[in-house]
DNA sequence: CGCTCAGGTTAACGACCGCTAACCGCGTTG
DNA sequence: CAACGCGGTTAGCGGTCGTTAACCTGAGCG
């Protein structure tokens, strides 16, 4: 499981500002937090913002193009590894897709809740990446699944990220570990359903 | 599957309200949307909207408690038809969360969504409607999967809900019957899992 | 016929919010 | 050591939003 080194260098004053905002814009959501309030989370004031940021559009933009990327860059090293072998490349994109989600639970929250917040040019450019991610997955759910359709196939990839996603939301007594087994269990159980279809 | 039969009078003028604003809060957010839209939807404008309710919150507040008490009084429903035989009850559950899911995808949104916007007794009173319906399957759950702990069958419950409730946001070419079948089976699948946890 | 009242209207108020303007201390550098 | 610019500050502007006030109209009715 590729997962990489933390980082020991003290963070940036940007990076600081988009990890409170993403916090807060998943408590509150875009419109219910105030310039004023990220400022205060991070110890200046609302209008100090400007210095690193156009506005505050420009946060969200860069919060969920950024995740984005990361997603789909990670799937896609995922293939790269994989070499061919759909078991073994799912399995490694359904890992990959749970670090993300227990790692970065407000961002995984704002990801799929503000896209329609976006400029019309940074919405497009969110949904393009998102699309090539869940490509990734579709293609190896149908190497397993050829005998599923398409349509079902992408629904199905669709609901297993809601799955994965539905975590963020979630207080549970279980640790990581015990957490991230389950939803690699619940995950695999769904997609082996596209084999069995129901009554 | 029990199905109430569709109303055939005219809806009032509040159930228009409240249809119109679920719809334009799951589009852009309790705060992205300004009363005088909600009004223009109904053909009457923003102020007039005060005959019907005392505020903007009171119309949120009402859309999501009385979709929580409409999901616990449709489980419990189910729980009392079942009697006691819990595959048949735990398939009902699933069947019913499905219909609410695809038949009210404006409210299944707000429901995970804008919960934090309600005044705290709102608030109180749907997390407890909510709780009581988690209550509903996770104790079908565990009867069916005894082995399984309590933590982790509570965590797999909404799981599941985050899987169904993943199809609002999600555009197909598959019809409603389609839809059905396949969240039906990825459910049943998911939960199946419980039995046979992943390396 | 005149009263009442439900259900609208428009005008306007006060609060808040995103953003800009104007200013400033301080570390770096030529 | 003077100049500069980075990263802050506070004050305030313009616009929007939820809500209230004041008024209007037409149906129901004694």
């Amino acid at each position: 499981m590729t997962t990489s080194p933390p980082r020991t260098d003290a963070p940036t004053r940007r990076e600081q500002i988009l990890k409170e905002a993403a916090r807060l814009f998943a408590e509150r959501g875009f419109h219910g937090v105030g310039v004023d309030e990220i400022g205060a989370a991070v110890g200046i004031s609302g209008p100090g913002l400007y210095r690193h940021f156009p506005g505050k559009d420009a946060m969200l933009a860069e919060l969920l193009v950024g995740i984005s990327e990361r997603l789909l860059d990670g799937g896609r090293l995922r293939v790269a590894e994989a070499g061919g072998a759909p078991e073994a490349l799912l399995a490694s994109l359904i890992d990959g897709h749970i670090d993300f989600a227990l790692d970065d639970r407000p961002l995984i929250t704002l990801h799929d809740r503000e896209l329609d917040r976006l400029k019309d040019e940074d919405r497009k450019r969110v949904r393009q990446l998102q699309r090539q991610y869940v490509e990734l997955w579709v293609d190896v759910v149908r190497a397993l699944h050829p005998e599923a359709g398409e349509p079902e196939v992408r629904a199905a990839v669709h609901a297993v990220f809601g799955l994965l996603n539905s975590t963020p939301h979630l207080r549970t007594p279980l640790d990581r570990a015990d957490l991230e087994r389950l939803l690699r269990s619940l995950a695999h159980g769904a997609l082996a359903a596209l084999d069995a279809p129901a009554p």
